[in-house]
DNA sequence: TCCGTTAGGGTAAACGTTAATATATGGGTA
DNA sequence: TACCCATATATTAACGTTTACCCTAACGGA
């Protein structure tokens, strides 16, 4: 029977076809989903009058019963990074064939924001989750509550230590070995080092910087290393500082691609020359790091691969039933030499 | 009675807490909503409990009930454009405290992914769409089906002619107005533009940059305008052809930032100046617009604005149930100045 | 005493789907 | 005819909430 307000727009259900084809509803379900004992003439019947109708599948019920969403949480610090809109779009195109949705919720680099999000996903019954975190070191709270609501999750580019989880990251010890060991083939000799935040990949792409400096035989100065920040105005105020050491340096190694814009800009307004007085090396490969000044060499981080590979990885987990080992991966990097490290000496 | 697999991860539900101190489903879910008649101690009693147990709401089960998921769609043509994931930040940013979260689907500029994407966001049942539609002039069958569902949606950035729905964008016209005026301020007399691709919005840019040129008193010549394409490459060769041009140009106004950028290094590349030879001026304001070679004068589009008053009207919408007249919002851009183009001559 | 009101609960039904099990129907076989 | 099997469809019970309504005890006023 029509409710009083069916004159309203009422989604049409399998109720609707079923009365309408006098037959039972989960007649109608088999016949939708295409499994099941049904006969070929009911089945072409159903998806015929469905057709019709412009039936579409009410997804919210099927979940209830399914206790399958076909969404997945992305909780990312932010959105506006290059970087992270990157990954966002690998993750979506990976998931899309699989029939999945991706909800995404950025938390603006703020713990509590990122759990209550999180709790959030989790009430809405995600299938699963990949997280760039910024939970503090040692704070489990908000795994262990995903892991005891047995729901697979992978963390992305920001590594938790003394978590047992799935991690695909950049290799930042190879950034930071790639960028030093191409300045240091091209002939420089005092380098320095934008390190960044203080957070776990800097510090991962600052040890890449101290052993190939080590493996190329030149001593590391610590007051060629000044940290703080991750902007381009942070590169541009380091840059000034490191700019007063003497001797002066003749290559940089910057933290990312926006602290190599803005060391750039300083080098430039002090008078120098990038690359001939001061040879600059980012990392990220960020867009519009070619249209720049001087176009910027760079390491590129692989950003669409870590957003793959981590879709594909929890799509392996949301697949199995049972816990698995954590998995980590490591997206090897991979050097861009534009015209901001000098030839050849 | 607990299932056999009970020792599996099973989330709790009303019904455990409910078992557990021996009340009615009802009362716990009168409780946890502080709604109904009940009385604090009980209420006391079930909220500390809900608590111990780390209760979570299902809220697929209480969405197949209320017909509300707090979810809305955002339908965008592209992610890493950075338009685009600002206006998905404030979009986001300003359901959040609404209890909205936002599934964010980009289609590729794809009419039929476009389509398919958004019947799947109303299979999930979202209370509400925000579409940056790639569909065709002249083809609303998507826009009418959303209308049959009585689900509230929203267009923004590129609006559709013929469909009577709210419409949240830049006042497109405006934008080519206030860069061509600066031009002309500047003293510009052959001034060019960069049109971009044949969509709608470059067609109102035109029309803001012709009305400009003739309330200026200068004629608009047909060869200095080149268009096609909307990134940085086609900005590169658009400008390259627009240099061969004589007498040759002295501003250009260019569809976005991208193109502009490409532009300016066509410029470069030529060997003239910027802004000295030619005065340059974008459009987007996009980040890193001032960390340029040369920092690019732009008009601001207010993106976020976009996001967030789009994201207003729609919870606006979703709370009343009638159907109201649509309405058109149309967010006043802003000139930045930087140096691409000259000082007063 | 009687009646009406109210506070604090409870019960049953719904939401739209799927999973598990049951009921016809028809054909072959003994 | 009785029996068994296969095939196609129907029935029932979940899934975890909310909503609408009912029940009971206590209280207050006439």
């Amino acid at each position: 029977m029509h409710k009083w307000y069916a004159w309203l727009a009422m989604a049409v259900t399998m109720m609707d076809i079923a009365r309408d084809l006098k037959v039972s509803v989960v007649t109608v379900s088999k016949a939708l989903r295409n499994q099941g004992k049904i006969s070929a003439a009911t089945r072409q019947r159903v998806l015929r009058r469905a057709k019709q109708l412009n039936y579409q599948m009410n997804w919210v019920a099927r979940s209830l019963v399914t206790r399958r969403t076909y969404t997945v949480g992305l909780l990312l610090p932010e959105f506006t990074h290059s970087f992270f809109a990157e990954v966002a779009r690998a993750v979506a195109q990976t998931m899309r064939p699989h029939g999945y949705h991706v909800i995404i919720s950025y938390f603006e680099e703020d713990p509590e924001l990122e759990a209550s999000e999180a709790d959030s996903f989790l009430a809405r019954q995600v299938d699963g989750l990949i997280i760039a975190t910024a939970q503090p070191a040692r704070c489990l709270g908000l795994f262990q509550r995903i892991q005891k609501r047995d729901v697979p999750y992978i963390l992305i580019d920001r590594p938790m230590v003394g978590l047992r989880a799935s991690f695909v990251g950049v290799d930042n010890r190879a950034i930071g070995r790639l960028a030093t060991e191409h300045l240091i083939a091209r002939g420089c000799c005092r380098i320095g080092h934008l390190r960044g935040p203080g957070i776990g990949i800097a510090a991962e792409r600052h040890e890449g910087y101290r052993k190939a400096l080590a493996k190329g035989g030149q001593r590391m100065h610590a007051r060629y290393v000044i940290g703080g920040g991750h902007g381009d105005e942070a590169g541009y105020e380091n840059m000034r500082r490191l700019l007063r050491v003497r001797p002066m340096v003749d290559g940089v190694f910057c933290f990312s691609d926006p602290v190599a814009i803005g060391a750039m800009k300083a080098i430039q307004d002090g008078g120098l020359n990038v690359p001939n007085d001061i040879s600059v090396v980012g990392a990220g490969n960020i867009h519009y790091s070619d249209v720049l000044a001087v176009p910027l060499t760079t390491v590129d981080q692989n950003t669409y691969q870590i957003g793959a590979r981590a879709a594909e990885l929890l799509l392996e987990r949301i697949g199995i039933k049972r816990p698995v080992p954590p998995r980590t991966i490591l997206i090897p990097p991979k050097l861009v030499e534009r015209e901001s490290t000098r030839r050849m000496p």
